[in-house]
DNA sequence: CAGAATCCCATCTGATACTG
DNA sequence: CAGTATCAGATGGGATTCTG
């Protein structure tokens, strides 16, 4: 077991902080945990506002790193699956905990925001 | 209590959980929890690879936010430190699960891109 | 249905130089 | 020391078009 900090530059580590906390993974390993397999399109109407380039392009770089399978069944019209694997599945704490809480303390962030922009208004 | 739901599109919680989990957002409010009060240089230090410019950007993110406060002392040189302000120390805990989950899983995670690249290579 | 491919703009991010 | 200002490249992300 070698020494991972996510503190120092070009540790992998930090790359995969930064992938897992991305925009659209946040919210796309979210919604696979919740529901369980899903298909790409239901994902996208889930996911309000994602664009089909972005979907896709996260569902692969979440493939690559083995969090999520894809599964393609042999019908036509084609049928793709998604869903968590298990070590997709051992992040849906973590990232319930951060989305919850961003739920939570929006309201208080959002004042915050009112009186440092009234507080810093015209002076610097 | 409204309700703030972060996979509609535009709610103010989907741009929250963005800012949080931002490259640099996590490190920083991270390192901040460790330590405590932190100057710039210090922080800077810590957060290896980090530009001034997105030292900066990132404090000033997070102080609007309600989650750094902001202590400007009247020396010659000057002397600024940053802390965790109540709200910000209610983070550190999804926050911290969030980056051991990488450093714990990272080896996994590269293991997975590795066979994928292979299963994936000359064809797609 | 589930993409791939392409074009293009906006923002993010970093390196450099300058200042109170 | 703790920034600000500026420039430029990398990346994010959307719209559109096309295909098995």
């Amino acid at each position: 077991m070698e020494s991972w900090d996510p503190y120092t530059r070009g540790c992998p580590s930090r790359d995969l902080l930064d992938q897992i906390g991305s925009k659209w993974a946040v919210l796309m390993l979210g919604e696979l945990g919740k529901h369980g397999a899903c298909r790409f399109t239901q994902l996208r109407q889930r996911l309000a506002g994602v664009s089909e380039k972005m979907l896709t392009q996260t569902l692969r770089t979440l493939e690559r790193d083995g969090l999520v399978r894809r599964t393609v069944y042999a019908e036509v019209p084609a049928r793709v699956e998604y869903e968590l694997t298990s070590l997709g599945q051992t992040l849906r704490a973590p990232l319930r905990a951060l989305t919850e809480w961003s739920v939570r303390h929006i309201e208080e962030v959002l004042e915050a925001r009112d009186e440092y922009d009234v507080r810093t208004e015209g002076a610097g």
